[in-house]
DNA sequence: CATGAATGAGGCTTCATTCAT
DNA sequence: GATGAATGAAGCCTCATTCAT
């Protein structure tokens, strides 16, 4: 009855994201990911004959996700407060993107459709926050004397706001009021 | 006496940064930083026999630069605002800083007693950044009904939002003012 | 399942010990091994990671058997004549022994353990030798007015006698005869 | 009035001994060398423009005294101990001796010019030690039961015996004795 | 499919040696 | 002569990847 030797894609998924996480992506061998899953390196290579492919494959599902979700921001009450909880929930995804600039490429052919693929998914990303705060200025409620790709920016760059709160809700509710009112007392 | 230099410590780090804001760190080696200074890779090793000695040789006076910058911040009208100009200004240092997980600190002596350094001074920026918007507090220019820590975070976050105006200032008058009084109208 | 090994490490140890023997260990590499096994490079990693592991567990080996012999000196009729035997037998862990200070006991901590474990062994060896020698004291067959460090050192001292005989009993015998009835007519 | 930076020859012939003995021949480069000497690693090479000249060079020296130390043993009244005694003066030559084989003889004419002398030194030597045993024989207090060779053989590695005695004298009559008498009450 | 075995490519470092001043 | 600077050769090691079973 000896434990099934075998592997599927959502632990090696989930064993890709914790392994980059941990170690970056200089750090991520396909040497430490099948200690982790408890097989031989070479098994891997059934299922991913690139590492980067192994890694974009995971990137393009993380972001497609992220994605899907977004699309629903705009039924909630305060889409933009909504936005950046949904935000803070893909710190990870963010931290993934920052690898991107490593991975080469060209390192076959599926590899680039996925980079293709996610470079699309990061633009409908960006549009789609951008369109929620677009409609914030519809209303009146998100100013209109600033940049929009300044506003964008700055949402965007809350991901990177330490939690040292309680509850992730309770971090929300600041950084939320924070970056609605600002600094000024 | 002897021949004369080809390369000295200021092309060292000014081909060390160029590098790994280009490649990241796993794309820094003494390979390729050779080949950019036009030197064989074993001259670099008369300079530094540790790659990591050299990089975080470069961060540590990267680090004391900002620092030291930062200490006059105070004398300025717009203190916050000054700090966002003198934050951005070393955009590749908070790069630079993400890397720091990725070196090995036990590499050498050299390299320890710098992650020491590196770390004090970090510390000592926290602070400074801190004092400043305390001191906001006291003028009651800067709100206090929100954690300190979450306000230092969203600050230093903003290093991140892309500059896409035509000249520095510009970027920082917008992000000033929409770090100040929010996203709101 | 798998490829069928090309090397083991019973090969490993006996080229191991052919090397250190023709080129001392400064022309010990694995890149010289591989050529001798006929195998790349990188395969003598996939046995060992470093080469003081290697050699030193090939010492190890040696030792270890060394003074499991010697546990059986004592029931032979002549046990210092068996010593001699024995001790000539090994001539080749004589020398491995001498490259020990060129070793960096620090490459690892498998090294560290084996260089505990082969200083442990010597000792035991030497105990071995001087209990025998002891043995021949009591038994009013050695002399005793003589420091039996030094008497120790003048017997382990006889393996850099070089072989010009026929056989090796015939060394043996010549060198036991001298050892015990010295130089004097 | 500073220090002349300038070595001469029995600088460098002594401080290639203590590195030698220190740290072997692997261990033994003109970096460390030059080190010990003060003087850059470059100078040495406007005395000797390969490290095995260096080092065979002082080995010629050193066994060029060794033999002419020799020549007077057989005035002494016991040729034999005096034999041991200069013998074991010249321990170091005995080990760097055994370096000889991890030199490089082809490296330069002049290295194998130095290694023909030695090795023409070498059998000098050996036919001193034969000589002066041939000698004993004659008289009558040598054995000549045994083959030449080994008794050689025997004399000459007393050299590793280790020195357990408050004075080098102390050693020299133990093992004199030892020699002559051998092991047997 | 899973795997152990083998390997090449590439990065790290040290050191003997040469060169220009 | 003495020296600092530059360099190539050689050894160390790791890891992605391929292959045979």
């Amino acid at each position: 009855m000896s434990r099934k030797k075998t592997i599927d894609q959502a632990m090696l998924f989930k064993e890709t994201e914790k392994l980059i996480m941990e170690s970056g992506y200089s750090g991520f061998h396909f040497k430490a990911l099948s200690a982790r899953l408890g097989v031989a390196r070479s098994t891997i290579y059934n299922y991913y004959t690139k590492k980067e492919e192994l890694v974009t494959d995971y990137m393009v599902h993380l972001l497609e996700n992220a994605v899907a979700q977004m699309d629903n921001v705009d039924q909630e009450e305060e889409p933009v407060k909504e936005l950046i909880r949904l935000w803070s929930k893909y710190a990870n995804m963010h931290q993934m993107l920052q690898i991107m600039p490593y991975i080469d490429k060209k390192a076959s052919p599926a590899v680039e459709e996925n980079t293709k693929k996610m470079f699309g998914l990061f633009i409908k990303m960006k549009a789609k926050i951008e369109a929620t705060l677009k409609a914030g200025q519809m209303k009146g409620v998100v100013r209109d004397d600033i940049h929009m790709k300044t506003i964008v920016g700055l949402v965007m760059s809350t991901v990177q706001i330490p939690v040292h709160h309680e509850t992730l809700d309770e971090w929300v509710n600041e950084v939320y009021q924070l970056l609605m009112s600002g600094l000024k007392k």
